[in-house]
DNA sequence: GATGAATGAGCATTCATTCAT
DNA sequence: AATGAATGAATGCTCATTCAT
């Protein structure tokens, strides 16, 4: 068996990755404040000192990992602008599924939830936060919005409060799963997500829209 | 001697609700563990050991302000719902609109931040809180959906999720404000507010809806 | 009996000057880094925490502590200044007499050592200790030299080295007692004083000074 | 692969030479608590781990560093010692210029400086510095102005504390130099040197010495 | 009741030392 | 022999809580 030395012998260059993936689970679930670093040792599987190593304060362990999860999500962001230049009607529903796949699998919605809560102690990470996505993720679908406007399908109105009324739902339903926890009344994010993709479509419809019926 | 106890001789009753006054401002500025009794002390313009008097401990302060803020709004709420057993066409903006103009007159803003990120922290706060205010405006709304279904005036669907749809986007936005600051892109809440009432009443409608202009 | 209360209760604004006590003994014997605040704590009979009361940081008490020991040592230079603005031949006994006898009572040569050791820690600190006390002893000393030279009582040269060879000899030996503790061979610092006073001064002796026995 | 190991295979004997003189600058400069052995293995070129291979302790390297010097300086001293049997007037403006010379390009001020910061902290090294240096140069000395008594050259008085007057002044602007820098009032050494020289020896002189015009 | 000095458990951070490679 | 990542005891500092006045 290759498995040999159980202890650090294990890819040094692992080590600072293991390190931000047990403190964004910790902070996701705890806040900053709440998150020892003992704690976030102890689940990485190292020595209180050996965070030092690799990270100078708790702060700045906190900024590589928000850094870490923005720059994984900004790919996804990217690439899904360009796959859906085309159709916002099926830009939209696809979107709001996948955020709403994201709960369980995802720290997003919690790294999210600790972003609100530590902003104003956190201004310059808060810019980046927005800057690299909350801003462009409204900026894509208001792009996308802007589009179907000169294509004549959507009503005039500001694209960027549409964007808002196309994420809104979802990103508060997250929220209220990730503060209220999955109780019995929270509500089904797959099954929001399908119904206000179709409802928010219909309402930003130039006309009578996606309407499969041919009118008579 | 009579000579005017210079300090404390207003009535004692109120000197909690200067309290909670004082920690609602900081608890909903800086979060639960951002929050140094010292400072509500400070602005209470009380002595520290004097909030000990009336809380036990720096949670019940949190959870007092907390109540205190549910209190205040459960009857808006309450009386909102009454007022308008009618027409969801205008409630809904009536709905939006308020919530718009609550960010700077209103903790509400501020505590729900606070509360979605310590919700984790103080489960059965955040429980009192969803059952008190999230839960009832949602039924709520959902009441008022359903009725509109019964007559014909709503398309089929969940009426929960419709009230995720109806109140996402401007709670989004009101945490957007929260968290970045009124900075330049932020969304306008009033325009949001009247452009998303529309549209989402639109998506809803049961057929072509709102249309003043009758069909040939 | 008036004892009372055994805790505190006892002048809470002596409280400051105990700590300060209790710091200055325990970095005049230690040094700074090898000072645990736990120690001054103990040793001023109060809890950590109190100490940061009073003073900011560790450095902060430090700095306290120097300029104690600067204060009161100011007032006694600058008197001893004024007192013997007369004579050469009077003063530089005494005051080596004085500075031999403040082995034991004084806090002054331990505290020098240790300003020795971190002054390039503190460079700030040790321009304090150098402005206020060092220079403006060396200045006295000097300006009383150049008096006596005015008088012709003592050979030409520069004043403020011969303050170096006035003082020089005791602070050697003092530090020598600070480090080596009073072991056999340490020198008997009185006998010092005398016998440097009388042989400096002759030194410094314009022709054949101190001589009350007529040549015949 | 006999491509030339591209790093260790100088003599592994010179190694120990490269850490102590790297740790003899740091110590000197910075004082024991403040000299990081991190600091000491990059000056030397090693990796830490290196040091323990040579160095049991911190505490062992510092020894070494004392010893180091100790043992450079002995010899000095031994040599200066017989090289002078004769003249003390000869001597003493010797010493002082080598003492006075020594602030550039010699560790000693500045380790002596920190020896006396941390003689309390480690008493036997301070022990091995008293017995090997301080002592010996002080014997060295009053061995040589006992002598010269006996001659008739100097007055009665205890050796051992002209010793003391002899190399005060100097040892103490050596110190004040290394703890307050070369400002702008602090002594010139060598013109010390030269003045306490004359002065002292002056002072110390048996009858009317070291003049050179005649008694007429 | 009110005060605020005092408390001390809790936590982030440092750094000499170890040890698998 | 040399390396440097890992360790963890030690320590400065914070802040909710207590309590003598």
């Amino acid at each position: 068996m290759t498995d040999a030395k159980p202890k650090w012998n294990r890819r040094k260059d692992a080590r600072p990755s293991e390190i931000v993936d047990a403190a964004m689970a910790l902070f996701a679930e705890n806040g900053f404040a709440n998150t020892k670093l003992d704690d976030v040792a102890r689940r990485a599987g190292v020595a209180k000192g050996t965070l030092y190593r690799y990270f100078d304060t708790k702060e700045a362990l906190f900024r590589a990992v928000v850094q870490h999860l923005l720059t994984n999500h900004l790919e996804v962001v990217e690439k899904a602008g360009k796959a859906f230049e085309g159709s916002l009607a099926e830009f939209v529903p696809m979107l709001l599924k996948r955020a709403a796949q994201s709960l369980g699998d995802d720290r997003l919605p919690g790294l999210a939830r600790v972003m609100l809560a530590e902003g104003r102690a956190f201004p310059d990470l808060a810019a980046v936060w927005h800057d690299e996505l909350a801003a462009r993720m409204l900026d894509l679908i208001a792009g996308m919005v802007a589009k179907a406007q000169d294509r004549g399908e959507v009503r005039p109105g500001d694209p960027r409060l549409y964007a808002f009324s196309i994420i809104g739902p979802i990103s508060v339903a997250l929220l209220y799963h990730e503060a209220f926890g999955s109780r019995a009344d929270a509500p089904d994010l797959e099954a929001l997500a399908s119904q206000h993709a179709e409802t928010i479509l219909r309402g930003m419809a130039a006309s009578i829209p996606y309407q499969k019926e041919p009118t008579p």
